[in-house]
DNA sequence: CCATTGACGAAGA
DNA sequence: TTCTTCGCCAATG
């Protein structure tokens, strides 16, 4: 289970690739992106297999923290790295670093 | 086909 | 605001 293949999950791979640099994108917004295909949990079971190209690191949760998941620190410092700053309880302020997608051309790159 | 699990979210207490 | 409960879809055994 550690390579999930599927269509569903290659959408939110495409999805990912597009967040940019210095913002993040949460796991309900990947649901919302694909349409409602995906649920958050099946956001989080594409991302388990992602490939290392993937900036996984750029997604968190609707709290804006990191969910643990194997090395939370390589992600945090990722994500410091591209300017986003985390508070002291260890989120980050999504109204400032949050991604605003616009889904206007493709729903399914 | 059924039960369980998972890097989650929203609503209720 | 924090904790609990429920629900969601996909994958695995």
């Amino acid at each position: 289970m550690k390579q999930p293949r599927g269509a569903v999950f290659e959408r939110v791979y495409a999805w990912v690739r597009r967040v940019p640099r210095g913002k993040v994108v949460t796991y309900g917004q990947l649901s919302e992106l694909v349409d409602g295909r995906v649920t958050p949990v099946g956001v989080g079971w594409a991302l388990a297999g992602a490939p290392p190209d993937l900036p996984w690191h750029r997604v968190v949760n609707a709290r804006g923290a990191i969910s643990p998941h194997g090395e939370p620190e390589m992600q945090r410092a990722r994500l410091e790295a591209e300017g986003v700053r985390f508070g002291a309880d260890g989120r980050i302020d999504l109204q400032a670093y949050g991604w605003r997608p616009r889904r206007r051309q493709a729903n399914r790159p």
